[in-house]
This record gives structure tokens, C-alpha cells and sequence, in this order.
DNA sequence: CCACTGCTTGAGAGCGCTCCCAGAGAGGAG
DNA sequence: CTCCTCTCTGGGAGCGCTCTCAAGCAGTGG
């Protein structure tokens, strides 16, 4: 009988003695089994079975330079992000493709200048195989800490132009979509199509514009507004727009939170929706969708499929048949027509 | 000149090279430094700055099985527990707390019981010190899964009865703040004070009744209405409780949102609140109260201070001093007084 | 001047695992 | 029957670190 007298967890070693074999033979079976006879590996099997054997990751991590973990960066200087249901979305899709790939999701929550020490610390000290994160803003200190920490990463959203642009990320296409918004508005035969921007330094709010341009490169500025990505922001700007364009008849909202403010201002003020004034949003978030009368016709990005995308753009990234270093993906987005437009 | 043309990082023993002393000397001082002279404190220190010396987490671990990370459990049953304004409260409280212990969150996400397997080969495979979950329905099988791990586990929120009752939770005092909140609708001289109940199977919902019916023991069961914590259950339940007993003249509502849509109701029906029916809800969530009219009286739970109380029974738990297991924390609760009570 | 105490320091043994390499059989060809 | 090849298995080194233990070295009292 092996001394099991311990309270401690069998190691390899047990396992090996147990099943009458060496260890590098349990190590074999563990890891799949490949070139062992199968007497041998049902042996092993059996023993991992009645040890309730289970490999110390340390070890195995020591030897093999591979962590099985990826971080999330996420972070909070101003808005809720963490319960932004978009954001959310993201972070499932990420759990799920990491799960499939046998990692684990070490979550880094910044919340300020303070904490970047520590993160780049914890980056550069080989916890994690690689990191995930999202460019929100331009002035953003992020990407430069990642950098520093030389660690494979990949992130969600077209970062800012400056940052190095060798970092693949996955986006949905945002210039695209808008394209096709603005697009639906004209082939609904509107002529004063107008479009609320998002903030300037994001650049999901940039594209869109620009896919607003490419369809109306002529069209007059007064039909362009500033929002914040906000609710109330929205509201604003439908407001400004019909005090500055009484005529306009078509909006391509940047968001669906900011269609939502403007659906509010149109109805406060009487205008009818879809008749007098045809609204399209982007997104297609769910949460903010069931509240809008009437229903929202918008942009669908696959948000889930995007956060899984991230991961298994890294995994490529980590598995490193060098020099190729993965591209960036662009996902498709696609009209959901509702009621609005 | 030391061999430092792999690219690979440094290890204690080129910082001890390049130092001039002992690697065990150089692990002494990157730990603390206790008992080491002044000037190899110092030496090693340059070694280290120079070198960029960062201590290999897994080697570490290894010797010392104390991994510095911890689980945070997930479920995701039916709802988006993760955009819950609570929850991520209660994380956030987790996130710093972990920080200042020099520990990370390792997000472990369950949707379902094809995952129970997975999750409990993670606990158990020594990947983390310990682990933080959320008692949410009676009929759970995560404590069940938890204690399977045997890893040390601490729980936001008492959990149902028949779980092992040794099991460290954090709790805010329900039925001390349910009791608050009635006395002070009684004490406004309320007579007919409703209670309006969260879902039968979360003992957070259970205790608030109790405490309802400390202060009114002999309440008419007419004044009792069940919800399910959700803004329309609430709506709902108001309005059954105005058709059963039209002379009601206070509510206790087990959380804001279902007292947010027992206001809404109210002022539908043309109630005046306080004046005919004072309201007073339970949580205290910013972003819930900041959309009702009038302000929401309520009961403040601290939900961050919550998720912090946790990392530190946990810790207490791992620093093992054995044999004394650390007591459940009741964290108090205070009334918030405003407009609607 | 020597033994003794107390504080620093270094040598070395692992922690549990993977992986390289050599050796042992087995089977086919000469 | 021997030699060679191929497949399978075991031995053993070593991943980077911590920690125990003993040696070294002052400083002190007898």
C-alpha cells in the first residue's frame, strides 16, 4: 500500500506508483495519451480515478511556460462599464471561448493612474498567457502599459490611430453599418437625413461618422449633432436638430441608448415616428430595444461573437506559428428592421 | 559579465549573480528583506531594478502553495446577474479588497450545470486560494459543488438553510432593517402598513418579512403581497394590495425596484404618496432611486463595504490560524430618509 | 584569551511536473 | 539466426523558487 497517510493531494508520483508505471508514463495519459499502449493507459486512468488525482497547476506551469489564463482589463474612470450591457455581452462571449480553450479569466479591474503600477506589474510577472482589452478612449494610458508589459494581447474596438498598430483587434464594422443606415434612410426617399455622432474620441463613434459621410458627403452640418453615447445626450440633439432643421425627416442615431433619448424628444414634441421623422439606431442592445416605442429598427452587431473573436484571435496569437501574426477582424453587421424606419 | 543573451526573464539567481549574494539571500530581500544587512538590502534592490527582475508566480506557488488568486462564482441562471447594479457593487468591494491583499479575481463564470463539472475540477485543482460565490436560490447546487472542492469558500449572503451551517457568509441585517423600516411607517403613524415580499426562496427576501412581521405581528394577511424583486412585480403587487385593502396607508417594499413600480402605480391610480400611502423601499441602489418621484425613502445596505467584508473573512480563513473559523459578518443597516416616507 | 550567544549568510534539498534521451522489446528483413 | 528499425517505457535533469539548517562572524562575559 503507497503511504497515503497525508492530508495532502496525490501528485503524479502516486498516481505512477499506483498504476505500476513511471512517471513519465502518468504524465502521458494525463495529458492525453499519445504513444502509451492502452493496458498501460487504462491503468493510469484508474489510478487518477481512485487517487482523485489532479495535476498541480504550479508545476505543470513551471515547466511548461503556459499559465492557462488570460487577463480582462477592464476599466472604470468614468462610466459603469462593468454593468454596461454591452460590455457584459462581450465579457460572456469571452468566458465561454475561453472555456473552450481550457483558460481561465483573471479579471483586472483599473480604476485609476493608481492602479497602472500594479497591473503592468502583474502583467509583466507571467500570471497570464495574454490580455484582452478595450479601447475606449484616445487619451487612453492603457495600450502603452501593455506594451510595456510584452505580453501577446488583443483588443476590442479599433483602438485609437497612434497606438501600435502591429495589436489586432476585432470590431464590427462600424463605417459599414453606418453605411447601410444612412443608406436605408435615402431608400426610404428621405431627403434631410441627419446623424448624431458619438463622442470624438472613440472610435466607433469616428467610423460611424465616416459611414455617414460616404453615403451623404454633401450633406449640410446643421444636420449633424454631438451626443455623448447617453441617453439624455440624445434627447439634446434631437432637440437641436429640429430647432436647427425643422425639415428633417430621417436620423441615423450613432447608438441605440442616444435613438432612444431622440424617440423621447420626438415624442414630446409631437413629431411622428416613422412617418414625420425615420430613426435608426446602432447596436442592437437588447436591454434598451424592449423600452423604445416604436420598436427601434438598428444595427446588429454580433457583440458576443466578438468577445469570443478576442479569444481565439490571442489563442492564435499564443500559439504562435511565429512571424504570422494574426489580423485584426472586422465583423459584419447587418440592419434589423423595426418600426422606426 | 553575467549570461544575459536569452532573451528570456531574469531569475532570482542572475539578481543574486549580479548582486553578489546567495540566491537565498536575494529571495530574502525580494520578500521583505527581513533580517538582511542594509547594504546587500540595497545591492539586491539594484540587481533587481537593473535586471527588471520580476519573481516567477508559478515557481513560487510551487514551494509556498499559496497562489494569491481567488475565485469569484458566477451564476447565471435566469437573469444578467453580472449588469445587476448590485452585483457589481458587491465585485467592486471584492476587486479592491483582493488588491490591497495582493490577490486576483479569477472570474469563474457557471450558466448552467454542464458546467458544474468543469468548475469543480478548477476549485479543487489548486488553482486558487479560495473562493467567493453568491447564495441566490434555495434549490443552488453551488454550495454543494463548493464543498466538494474543499476549498475555502466565504458566501455574499446567507445562504439557504440545509447548506452546511459552518460556511462564513457576509450579510447585511435584513430583518434589523425591515424592522427599521416598518417602525418608521409606524411611527409616522401609518395604520394599515403592507409589505410588499421578494421571492420566497432567497433568504434575503425571507428575513425582510420576518422583520415586517416583528414589528406587526398580528398584520392582516391582506397587507401582504408577494413580488419577485422585479420593478413590474412590484407595480403589480400594489395594485392587488390597493384592491384588497383601499385604506392602506404605508408599504414596505422588500427592495427599490419593486418599489419603484409600486410608486409608478400609485401614481397611476392618483395616490398621493406620502401623504395617502408613505413608501419606504430596501437597498438603497443609486441608480434605482435616482428615477423615482418622489425621492424613495429607503434602507441602505453597504453592498461594496459587503464584497469587502468577504475577501476578508476569506483571508482569515487562508491565514488559518486554525481551528477558530471566522464567524458570519451581519454588516447593520441605516434608514435614508427622503420624500416618499 | 576562550567559550558562548545571537545575528547574517549560503548551501542544498526539494515543491510536482514535463520532456529529452537512452534502453528494452518486438518484429521484419537479410 | 542475426541485425536493424521502430515503438514504447523509464530514468533523470531541471523549471525558479522557498526554506531549513548549519556555518561564519561579531560581540560579550568569565
Amino acid at each position: 500500500m503507497p503511504d497515503q497517510t497525508t492530508g495532502s493531494r496525490p501528485t503524479l508520483e502516486a498516481v505512477a506508483a499506483r498504476a505500476g508505471v513511471s512517471r513519465a508514463t502518468a504524465s502521458r495519459v494525463v495529458n492525453g495519451g499519445a504513444g502509451v499502449r492502452a493496458p498501460l493507459v487504462e491503468k493510469v486512468n484508474r489510478a487518477v480515478e481512485e487517487l482523485g488525482y489532479v495535476p498541480n497547476h504550479a508545476a505543470r506551469t513551471l515547466v511548461t511556460r503556459r499559465n492557462g489564463a488570460v487577463a480582462v482589463i477592464i476599466e472604470e474612470p468614468e462610466f459603469r462599464i462593468f454593468s454596461d450591457p454591452f460590455f457584459e455581452q462581450q465579457v460572456r462571449g469571452i468566458s465561454r471561448e475561453l472555456t473552450a480553450h481550457d483558460s481561465q479569466l483573471v479579471l483586472l479591474w483599473v480604476e485609476g493612474p493608481g492602479d497602472h503600477e500594479r497591473i503592468a506589474r502583474y502583467l509583466g510577472g507571467g500570471h497570464v498567457d495574454g490580455a484582452l482589452a478595450f479601447s475606449l478612449h484616445s487619451d487612453d494610458a492603457l495600450p502603452a502599459l501593455i506594451d510595456r508589459a510584452r505580453i501577446p494581447v488583443v483588443f476590442g474596438g479599433r483602438p485609437a490611430p497612434g497606438i501600435d498598430p502591429a495589436v489586432p483587434y476585432v470590431d464590427c464594422d462600424n463605417r459599414g453599418g453606418a453605411r447601410e443606415a444612412v443608406g436605408h434612410l435615402v431608400g426610404l426617399g428621405r431627403r434631410a437625413v441627419a446623424h448624431i455622432a458619438g463622442p470624438r474620441d472613440q472610435t466607433s463613434a469616428v467610423d460611424r461618422l465616416h459611414g455617414y459621410h460616404d453615403v451623404l458627403p454633401d450633406a449640410d452640418p446643421a444636420l449633424l449633432c454631438q451626443g455623448s453615447f447617453t441617453e439624455d445626450s440624445g434627447a439634446r440633439a434631437m432637440a437641436e436638430l429640429l430647432d436647427r432643421r425643422p425639415d428633417v425627416d430621417g436620423v441615423f442615431v450613432a447608438n441605440d441608448l442616444m435613438a432612444t433619448g431622440a424617440l423621447r424628444t420626438l415624442r414630446e414634441r409631437g413629431v411622428r415616428v416613422p412617418e414625420d421623422v425615420a430613426v435608426v439606431g446602432f447596436d442592437d442592445m437588447a436591454s434598451v430595444i424592449d423600452r423604445t416605442s416604436p420598436a427601434l429598427t438598428t444595427i446588429r452587431q454580433d457583440i458576443e461573437g466578438m468577445g469570443r473573436l478576442m479569444v481565439k484571435l490571442l489563442m492564435r496569437l499564443l500559439d504562435g506559428t511565429d512571424g504570422a501574426a494574426p489580423a485584426s477582424v472586422i465583423t459584419p453587421t447587418s440592419l434589423v428592421r423595426r418600426d422606426s424606419a
